[in-house]
DNA sequence: TTTAGATACTAAACCGGTTTAGTGAATCCA
DNA sequence: TGGATTCACTAAACCGGTTTAGTATCTAAA
């Protein structure tokens, strides 16, 4: 039979409320007490059942983190993980249960309703802004249920985390400039991705800001040969580029290969610099100077939002908080 | 006020048990009345409380899957993910809600048994082998607590899912024995590596079986500058390799930018299969052949031992399930 | 001496379902 | 026609905690 609250309040020859008490800190109960039935259970091995507690009690420690996962692209799969890994660590400590969704089990909106909202499941939830459809915003903040989105959300209703993808641009920009480069490519992404052209958009403005004279946007693939075909073009053009802002890691590898092949010198012909979400360009060679995109941050970050909003019964201020790229500088830019 | 299953029943004018039989398909409901309650439940917008159907019925619709999580180690991540994916996937759809928790959060046997065992919050657990404990183990079992391993265990009492390297292995030597290569190196990884070891043991079995002359066994970390060294050291040995294994996607990487470096051909020089833990094998250039680690079925298949063993209440027997990998033939290996 | 307030507890309601045991009416069979 | 079954349904116990409202005892102030 399991163990429940009755067995150790009639052992430590309290009620089940005192138990209860010294469990929750609630009510003020001497030491005396506290420890004796702090004892008993010790000795008896209890554990206090969660589903029990989260039924009485009117919150439940338990939050729900949506993914989105296509399976085989990795880029992408890799961006989740590690914001879900950010986020268990800060909501494991702060004593909740994660619940993991994948954005393909929720055909539709009002399956989401029901998994997430109405069930009662859960009582907060971090949600990818590309997920959150008009309809389910509108509901949670009707219901007042607190929930952190990823990404870029302009509304001022709600609590969003973004990672600020211009700001990697200016920075990487702003370091070639002040080491002399003088025309920039970027090469990967897609226009028609938001993150991408966010980067690019922000590439533009800031070469023309910095003084750098050209600034080529060379769309294609985040693929090594993709990456590696486009820098061959740009290297055979009338004005090859002296720097090359990368959409991610694998863009890089295909450039790296194109100016090596060319017998040009990274970095004194040609800089690079690459955006980072996987912290994997100390696996490159030479390695890569990279825009650090702080995925695990952008989760710790979410869920410290969530928590708080989950503390403060009265409603927090709703924030919009940017994540930071920072520059990690190495050998594959001038000194 | 939130809506229950005595509103529902009030509106619908019958008894809270007959709802939860309908909910439930319990007990035989005419459908007459079946349908007049669903009916209610539709106009009502009613969802059943999830935690309160946990705690009512003996069971709980929640497992855990333990990750583990290094930060910054991005082949352990992707392994780990990719698996999490996969075992969601087949809970989701079986009504189950997923718990994650890192490995990290479980930092002493009791704090675990506590989290999944003790307070009563999960009904079942997948959990890597290499954090089983002894002691966690055979509480685990006492406890005919439902729980699948990943990862290799010998133990008959348990039920685990395992990837077969040494099968990979055989199939690459098996092939490059198959298109005429002679003498095999196994580059990245170490011995003192469980999956690294394994797949080396394998290997070097593999080539005196398949008739390769010699199966050198070159350690070293996975990353492209550590294969690329080892490569060129390899290459300007007496007696060069015409085939190599890699550990990894990495590995392979830098053993194709020496190869190319020596005026090479890959394949006709030098075949390259990989190890391919993630399904990155077509962004390098060209692409590798790789011996495919299906991670996400990794998942997807324990994820269904756990729910059969939840389930049949009998217990079912007690099996390990081998994931055998399979060779995804690309240009790197001779026709 | 009375009383207001604090202290240390507890009984009982409650959370929102599931499940068991049982009831009254209709049907079946001999 | 009466007893056994089946049918359709329900009352009430239960899951294991939390929380509210309240009680008995003791202390301190009026």
């Amino acid at each position: 039979m399991k163990l429940t609250i009755n067995d150790i309040a009639r052992k430590a020859g309290v009620s089940k409320s005192t138990v209860s008490n010294v469990i929750n800190n609630y009510l003020w109960v001497p030491e005396s007490t506290k420890e004796k039935v702090l004892q008993v259970m010790r000795d008896m091995n209890y554990v206090p059942d969660k589903t029990a507690r989260n039924l009485a009690g009117k919150k439940r420690h338990q939050v729900a983190v949506i993914i989105d996962t296509e399976q085989n692209n990795y880029f992408n799969d890799a961006f989740f993980y590690s914001i879900l890994c950010g986020a268990e660590s800060v909501l494991s400590s702060a004593d909740f249960d994660i619940s993991i969704c994948n954005r393909n089990q929720l055909t539709n909106e009002m399956l989401f309703m029901d998994r997430f909202i109405l069930n009662g499941g859960v009582s907060g939830l971090i949600i990818p802004a590309h997920i959150l459809t008009e309809t389910i915003k509108s509901r949670l903040v009707k219901d007042l249920f607190p929930f952190v989105v990823i990404g870029d959300s302009k509304e001022s209703s709600i609590m969003s985390v973004n990672i600020s993808n211009s700001v990697g641009s200016y920075l990487a920009v702003e370091l070639f400039a002040s080491k002399g480069y003088r025309s920039l490519a970027y090469v990967g992404g897609s226009f028609n991705e938001i993150i991408p052209s966010e980067r690019m958009n922000a590439a533009l403005k800031a070469c023309g800001q910095y003084g750098i004279r050209s600034c080529i946007i060379k769309e294609c693939p985040d693929t090594v040969s993709d990456s590696y075909n486009a820098m061959c073009e740009l290297l055979s053009s009338s004005e090859p580029p002296d720097a090359v802002l990368c959409n991610d890691n694998f863009s890089a590898l295909g450039v790296y290969t194109a100016v090596r092949e060319k017998s040009l010198s990274i970095p004194d012909d040609v800089g690079v610099i690459t955006f980072n979400t996987i912290p994997i360009a100390s696996y490159l060679n030479p390695p890569v100077t990279a825009v650090k995109i702080d995925t695990f941050g952008l989760g710790v970050k979410a869920a410290l939002l969530l928590n708080e909003m989950l503390l403060s019964a009265s409603g927090i201020e709703h924030i919009h908080h940017d994540i930071i790229p920072e520059l990690e500088i190495t050998g594959s830019v001038r000194m």
